[in-house]
DNA sequence: CCTTTATATTGACAAACGTCGATGTAATTT
DNA sequence: AAATTACATCGACGTTTGTCAATATAAAGG
């Protein structure tokens, strides 16, 4: 018997996801997505007090997953006298979602 | 002067985000996308082969992000004979669409 | 049974990550 | 300007991650 082959072969997706994975990796941390969570929900900006009074973390690391998040795009901030409040980001959501459907797109209606 | 506020106090989101991170951090790595993006388009299961010949990695990483996929419980496979071949788990898509619901809530329609 | 092919596992290593204490910076108050 | 408060940055640390070479396992063929 000849040689066998495990089918015709299959090319992958040859998508550049750097960006993608950069999202995905700043929320691959459940703090980070307390933060995230909390933002989504809340009305206005909401102080980094908040935050380093509700995670079980200390100050420097608050402000280290903050600034993963605001280098990730997800979230702004904006200072008011000594404090910094932050928002999410306008185009979190539909960042998160697009990434979503490049990822996995929807299957096409019969 | 008495002693200024950031405003009244806000509330972290409790829930344990530790399940949805998981997901996030399998998805956080480029080639691990390029895999999961090449199954939710692939018609049926494509076997680890293409995987180690597309990507730039040896056969061992092309494995070891296949597991962690696996233990994410974002794919599954099958052995037919010497090969096997890898599908995106059939609820893929909608636990990621559910963690993204979770963690940013559509705003509810006025 | 021995060889070959395909995939998984192991062990090692450098790089990145999450965390903290210490220190720096910026704004407010006295 | 000195003290205070809020937040950021730095430096260090143990842990996890991505990668590979080497080896193990599993199935098929001779």
């Amino acid at each position: 018997m000849s040689i066998q082959r495990c089918g015709p072969p299959v090319a992958l997706e040859q998508s550049d996801r750097t960006a993608e994975a950069t999202i995905f990796k700043a929320l691959a941390d459940p703090h980070r997505l307390t933060i995230v969570a909390t933002l989504a929900r809340a009305d206005d900006q909401v102080c980094v007090c908040d935050f380093t009074a509700g995670l079980p973390l200390n100050q420097p690391t608050v402000s280290h997953h903050l600034k993963i998040l605001r280098a990730a795009g997800l979230v702004t901030c904006e200072r008011r006298g000594t404090w910094v409040y932050y928002r999410l980001a306008g185009h979190a959501r539909a960042r998160l979602s697009r990434a979503l459907e490049s990822l996995m797109p929807q299957p096409i209606p019969a």
